[in-house]
DNA sequence: GTGATTTTTTAACTTATGTAAAAAGATAAG
DNA sequence: CTTATCTTTTTACATAAGTTAAAAAATCAC
């Protein structure tokens, strides 16, 4: 639960009080690997940050599966249309292992907003961070092929290649796992 | 510069004093085709607003332009990591037509939140806007083919690809544009 | 209107990807 | 240990995309 405030406060200073309001919205959770924090066709409630485990975003399309992005440790993160607007959400959130997370609630956090400016310059920065991760992924698809996209994730991301499957990989790059198999065995 | 305000009071309701401030801090410029609103390597101090014309936001990789997205007749937008951390923009946006356009400063929008909560949310829903559009975009990259991707731009974007060039669209879509050219061809 | 420039299409060739199916390897459960 | 399941690689084939170059079409400037 403090880390949750830890990475608040490292967005955007927090002022003691709006920490304190924070710290009594806060609720832990533990899922275990293969559960949901999202269903798809649910509206997303919260916003989560992962204190131990693994989650993906991701969607179907005709029962295949596109992994949209990976959560991590002290990844702070929400299905922002289906947060923002309250609406349901057409991403999925699901647990890769057994995993940890914090969240806050919609209507607390518009609580927190009303009660702190700095919660909503908080929320302000966690959103903007999103569009810049997204703005550089839309860059990565665009410029590069399919083969430096899988080395650019290599050099990016060591440690998480660990813990995920390559068929996840695949649909995280947009390729078939035949060809993600393709390309690692040609280097 | 009404029509800023307009689309601003759209995306969350804006209070009187709040507009009011506003309204002083707008300011409309002209742009001619093809000269640059902004050039990469610049930070982008600035939300900008078409009234009249048409941009694009891009960027080179080794000479080759790649394209983000267009922006037309009232569409709000900047570059979200340079206007939000206020660094240095790897992507660049230059006008498409002659375009007329209003802008707000970040100086100015950092003082108008400051003073006007009303303010901050509209710049909250303005980023959650953005990473919504780009969502979307990665969506429509994973699970769409480039023939697929061409269909549906054709669908959603009827008044723009009049006002476009096939180049400029193919590398919208991340493809060549020879590849368009044959896509087109083929139904 | 004519020449110059830009945009779009076509052609030929090479390479990479998707698909489907099977084999090989790894992991988990009993 | 052994079976069952899941993950990864391999094969074979068809299709689509990238590249380069050239031609055709459209647009712009004088």
């Amino acid at each position: 639960m403090e880390n949750f405030i830890v990475h608040c406060n490292r967005l955007t200073g927090l002022t003691e009080s709006a920490k304190v309001d924070l710290r009594t919205k806060l609720t832990t959770k533990h899922i275990a690997k293969g559960h949901y924090l999202l269903q798809d066709g649910n509206t997303c409630k919260y916003l989560f940050f992962i204190n131990q485990g693994l989650a993906k975003t991701f969607f179907f399309k005709e029962d295949k599966e596109f992994i949209m992005r990976f959560f991590t440790e002290s990844n702070l993160f929400t299905v922002v249309d289906s947060f923002g607007n309250q609406q349901p959400s057409g991403y999925a959130v699901v647990a890769l292992e057994d995993t940890s997370y914090t969240t806050l609630s919609y209507d607390d956090l518009q609580t927190l907003c009303q009660r702190h400016h700095c919660m909503e310059t908080f929320f302000s920065k966690l959103l903007a961070k999103a569009a810049t991760h997204m703005m550089q992924r839309i860059t990565e698809m665009l410029e590069d092929n399919p083969a430096e996209r899988y080395a650019r994730f290599v050099t990016n991301n060591q440690a998480l290649l660990q813990r995920i499957t390559l068929g996840d990989l695949a649909s995280y790059l947009g390729i078939t796992q035949v060809s993600l198999s393709r390309i690692r065995a040609r280097k």
